[in-house]
DNA sequence: ATGAAAGCGCTAACAA
DNA sequence: TTGTTAGCGCTTTCAT
């Protein structure tokens, strides 16, 4: 078998082999039509053998079709988007469509242009962390031409439709439930970070709901840079410092708030009881701590998980609306005092 | 401008709206070749705004180029991976190559249909984790033309070039260290993963130290599921119920690790004196535990680094056996005492 | 059940 | 500097 090395095969290749048509090739590659028995297992037979790979760019351009679905999200060091991209997996996998991950860095500008790189390959969905996005990747959005989810977020107005639990609502909940608990000296302890929508509706919602039970925030602080135990424990010391009668603590991430945790066991400060703790995401990894850090499950896997069955046209929406809201679970964990009587 | 909703826009409509070729749109949209200001000017302005996105399906078969990358990885939930990942990222974006990502549960018959699939596509280069690949994967990647880097794991033949730490010897060195600090009675734990082989790798490393230190393992245990601090309190206290005398643990996962050393110092434990932990991975979020775990910095961030420039054809080989071995780094934190006199 | 012809939207190669 | 022609490897459509 004489040909030159690095071409690659084409059907034509297999057709040669087989002394079948190369449409008929086509068609047994693709189980499509009506083939005989004895046909395909020839070309079946050819094609293994000389290890045939079909081309799905000349493929995609005949038949007009890609069964790509592009999934753009800030980061995968954030294990936040990882699980919703297994939801999307998942679904995706009971279908012949193959999710395809693009990073954005929380960089609008370099969003709009992994946008643009992706739509260029005609993906057949679309699936988009956030609803906040540049003029120019709401119009690419708009005008792709297959349907658009919007992910992990629904305070917003959605380019087409949107799922996921309402950030805003989410920090009002936890707000609610530390006033309750008869808190009043509220730290909140962010991540700095322009790009973080979501982080930043959750402070707002905390916010109004300490404000309607009379609570303004005591103390608010936000620090760059990768999310870890040793952030945490920094700026829980710093914020403790500079005002220190503060009784409850937020974190926007579990995992600063776990290092807050740690941090406030070993100064031995009464975790739970006057000193109130809460993070945010409710990751399983951290199950083992040496208290349960109360926290807030953010639905990540399901949002992408609908996002996907709505790609795949598997959703039936409730109203007109396409937003698909799901409810955020607060877990008290043991790091905040039992309600007031 | 009529024209029938959900059709993509085409050179010829940027062609027709600027008044110029096609062919001439194209060297515009592209950079290439030598085109006048003026006509530049008029084509960019048509294509904005008609809001144009070049198909890449149809530019990649007929120039024979495309600008992905396949990357292969088992998971996005395992941080080893989004590290690995990030690093590719981080070179490939000096570059025009765009990296697309596949996982496989560990799973090699899903590897290989991933890699299938991805193959497909042309992409112009390969860079898949470990080196244990089903034979047809193997041939897939030996005979698709472009290049392969295998990453993370330089233990076995690699088909194409291998960049990444020896688990085997990363595992060896913390047998001997644990050797010459004086430990005796080791346990192993570890996660029950078929596909996973670099913590294979890691224990028989391990082992082969131990054992020609005159010291057996004492005890192993593997869980399933996904690692976490729960997991690694339950399988310590478990293991050391079962195997009291021993006086090393070594996991095979920091997270795992972590969840041990808490439970541990909990316990009133001697961590760090007789009783020596390590983990392994030396993950950055895990800084600002109680103490400072012994671990193993497995150096994926770089392994991606140089696999992507060599994807990229900006690496030059020290030898011909094309395996870039990177050193893993002990780090004892104070989990383990101190080396012998 | 199988084959032949046309063409998807772009770019390489060549012509003007 | 710009335009023309051919064709990438496959699938659609239509014919047999």
């Amino acid at each position: 078998m004489v040909r030159p090395p690095n071409r690659h095969l084409t059907l034509r290749d297999v057709s040669e082999e087989s002394g079948v048509s190369e449409m008929t090739v086509s068609r047994v590659l693709r189980n499509r039509g009506d083939v005989s028995d004895k046909t395909r297992a020839k070309v079946i037979e050819a094609a293994k053998r000389l290890g045939y790979v079909p081309n799905k760019i000349a493929g995609a351009l005949a038949s007009n079709r890609v069964n790509l679905v592009a999934v753009i999200v800030p980061s995968l060091s954030n294990l936040v988007f990882p699980e919703m991209l297994a939801g999307v997996d998942e679904v995706l996998a009971t279908t012949s469509l193959q999710p395809v991950v693009g990073t954005t860095s929380y960089d609008p500008a370099k969003e709009e242009k992994t946008l643009f790189e992706m739509l260029s390959w005609r993906p057949s969905g679309v699936i988009i962390a956030g609803l906040e996005h540049t003029d120019a990747s709401r119009a690419m959005l708009a005008n792709c031409g297959v349907p658009v989810v919007e992910v992990m977020d629904v305070d917003g107005d959605p380019v087409d439709a949107a799922v996921g639990i309402s950030h805003w609502r989410a920090g009002y909940q936890v707000g609610t439930e530390i006033a309750e608990r008869g808190y009043s000296r509220v730290g909140i302890l962010g991540t700095k970070m322009d790009g973080d929508h979501r982080a930043r509706k959750r402070i707002e919602g905390l916010e109004r709901a300490l404000s309607e039970a009379g609570i303004g925030v005591a103390d608010q602080m936000a620090y760059s840079g990768l999310s870890g135990f040793a952030k945490g424990r920094e700026m829980t010391a710093a914020m403790l410092e500079r005002t220190p009668d503060l009784d409850f603590l937020f974190y926007t991430n579990d995992l600063t708030g776990a290092g807050g945790l740690l941090y406030a066991l070993e100064k031995g400060l009464d975790v739970g009881g006057n000193l109130g703790l809460a993070g945010f995401n409710a990751f399983t990894l951290l199950d083992g701590l040496p208290r349960k850090l109360a926290t807030v499950d953010s639905r990540r896997r399901e949002a992408g998980q609908v996002a996907a069955r709505i790609i795949a046209g598997d959703h039936v929406f409730d109203s007109d609306d396409r937003r698909v809201e799901l409810v955020p679970t607060l877990l008290p964990g043991d790091t905040m005092r039992d309600r007031l009587a």
